[in-house]
DNA sequence: TCATAATTTCGATAATTCTGGAAATATCGT
DNA sequence: ACGATATTTCCAGAATTATCGAAATTATGA
C-alpha cells in the first residue's frame, strides 16, 4: 500500500454516507448487504447511493455480487486492514508496529 | 469518536499532499517540522501548502505553534490513534480488539 | 411477452475543493 | 524604522464531487 493508494482509499471514506455505507456492511455480517437493503438504511435516492457505492468498488473497498435481482455488496476486509497498517506503521509515532510484513530483515 | 468526525478526519487526510505532509510531520519526529520545512519537502507553493495545513489543523489532526518566524507543525498522535480505533473497532470484521475503552463491561 | 423489481447510467445543476499569484501580516536583526 | 524571512489571507478560476430525477438495463415470474 503506497501513499496514493491509501489516500484513495482515505478519500472514499471520507465521505459521511459512503464511511456509514462501508460501516453497515461490516456490521451485518458475512453475507453484507444488498444495494436496496443500504438504501433503506441511509434513505437516500438509489442513483445517489449508487454512486456512492461505485466510488468505494472502485477503489476495492468493496465487492459486489450478483444475486439475482439483487447486488449483494461485502466489504474488502483486506484491504480495510491494510489501510489501518498503513496507518499504523506510517502515520502513528514511528515506534508501532514492528512485528508482521518485513520487506529486509 | 463519532462516525461524522471519523469522515472528517479521513476526508482531510484523504488528499495525497495532505496525507504526504502528515506523515512526514511523523517521520521527522517529536519536533514535527516548520511549514517551510514541508514546503521543501513537498515542492507546491506556499499558499497551497498554508491551505491544505490548515485543513488538518482545522480538523485538529495537526497542531502549530509559533517558533519566531517559523510555526512549527507537530501531528496530533492521539487523534490518529483515535482515528485508527474507529476504523479498527467499526470497520474491521466486528470481531476485533475486546480489549482497550470499555463503555460498559 | 408483460409487469414488476433492483440497480445503473445519463444528464444537468449545485456545491465544494484545489490551486496559486499577489498582497497582507508577523517576527527578527540591524 | 527598514529590510528580509516565514506564513497567511484574499481573490479568483479551474477542476472535481455531490445530488438526484428520468430513462435505460438486468433479472424474475406469471
Amino acid at each position: 500500500m503506497d501513499v496514493n493508494h491509501a489516500a484513495r482509499c482515505l478519500e472514499k471514506l471520507g465521505n459521511p454516507t459512503r464511511l456509514e455505507a462501508y460501516r453497515l456492511l461490516v456490521q451485518a455480517g458475512p453475507d453484507g448487504l444488498a444495494v436496496g437493503e443500504l438504501q433503506e438504511h441511509l434513505d437516500i435516492p438509489a442513483s445517489t447511493l449508487s454512486h456512492h457505492m461505485s466510488h468505494l468498488v472502485n477503489a476495492g473497498l468493496v465487492r459486489q455480487t450478483r444475486e439475482g435481482r439483487v447486488l449483494r455488496c461485502t466489504p474488502n476486509y483486506a484491504l480495510m486492514e491494510r489501510l489501518v497498517g498503513f496507518l499504523t506503521e506510517q502515520c502513528c509515532s514511528g515506534v508501532a508496529a514492528p512485528s508482521k510484513k518485513r520487506k529486509a530483515g
